[in-house]
DNA sequence: TCATTATGAATGATCATTCATTCATGATAT
DNA sequence: ATATCATGAATGAATGATCATTCATAATGA
């Protein structure tokens, strides 16, 4: 019997959250199929039913992960406060790619990008929307007027992003970097690109 | 004709000089020890003799490239405006880091950081080292009573870390990023983590 | 029964590591 | 000065392990 397209979809998701659990404790490189296999329950030969290559199943992987992230960013609250919406949305993302093995994915992420043209065009391709969508939000900031930006839209952007993904990393090599803690400093960091429109620059 | 220990140090530099290139452009796990004897021009049984794994050749080229990062911190000169120095130093360790292959060195640390404890301990060693370090140019500012710090030293010396860190990286996947025209937005964002002792928080 | 899914041993390639051998050079003896 | 030796440096083919991938076969179920 044929299996349904959404079975399928589902059979990749069975995969892929095993490779993930592999990909977290030995990297994308030291994973091997048979350890997706013991993770999965699954054989090798039924895992390349699904997926034409390791390859492939890295190149999923990576979408899904950066998938995650433009998605958490796209529902940026229209607030009123659209400010404390940015700060807001920053410390979330942070905090919760900071949980479980996340930072880990994202430096062989970072990793990947730096040697594999196929994922360095996926996680560009998002960034450019992450940034994108960031920079909506601050047009809006601008418009309704109550503050003005002291840089570049762009700029700002790339920072905030930068910090964030500095933050989540630098978990990995100091495992008390507390994030809750962080947040005012956070806070002041990003408020700081903003100015009243009395004082401007 | 037995090396004297001084060229001992030499061939080892030569071979981790090549080890360099091959990681740049493949990555640790990638590079094949016949990868680093075409790019040093030894053999393969000769790179033996000066490193006993292929492990060991990571290790140290993890030391030598960490060691970098806390040399350029340790002269952080002790100037009148130490809010400059400290701007300035963070500027330029992040522009010297996003020269030539050195961001995806710097993702491969992290990566492996995350998987291998003794990459991960080398790492946390110096990161502390270069917390500590930040942090007494931090004390440095509070004693002479210019400026007021507006959070606890250890979490501003983490933050201008994850900053740095993060531009770095980010350049992997956004080759546009220039270092140069983000100056003033990091001068913003470092400057507002202190305050003039009066306004206080 | 037959179409499809699943298995897991077999294949072939790639690699880290080893080791028998060669090479280079300085010391020693004539 | 020349020939011989000794020592350690360097070579690169061979070894053995590990893996991604394939395929002949079995299970499943309509």
């Amino acid at each position: 019997m044929k299996l349904s397209e959404h079975k399928i979809v589902e059979k990749k998701a069975e995969i892929l959250t095993a490779a993930q659990v592999c990909f977290v404790e030995k990297g994308f490189h030291n994973t091997t199929i048979n350890d997706i296999c013991r993770e999965s329950g699954m054989s090798a030969g039924n895992i390349y039913r699904y997926f034409d290559s390791k390859e492939m199943i890295i190149e999923a992987f990576a979408m899904e992960e950066l998938q995650w992230m433009t998605t958490a960013i796209k529902d940026l609250p229209s607030s009123p406060d659209m400010l404390q919406a940015i700060v807001d949305t920053a410390f979330w993302t942070a905090a919760t790619l900071m949980r479980e093995g996340r930072p880990e994915l994202n430096a062989e992420l970072f990793a990947e990008a730096g040697r594999n043209p196929r994922i360095s065009a996926i996680y560009s391709k998002f960034n450019r929307q992450l940034i994108t969508e960031i920079c909506l939000a601050l047009e809006e900031i601008e418009n309704n007027g109550l503050l003005v930006l002291r840089h570049e839209r762009q700029s700002i952007a790339m920072l905030i992003i930068s910090l964030v993904d500095g933050l989540v990393l630098n978990q990995i090599i100091n495992t008390d970097l507390d994030i809750m803690t962080m947040r005012p400093v956070i806070e002041t960091m990003v408020t700081s690109l903003f100015a009243k429109p009395a004082e401007d620059r």
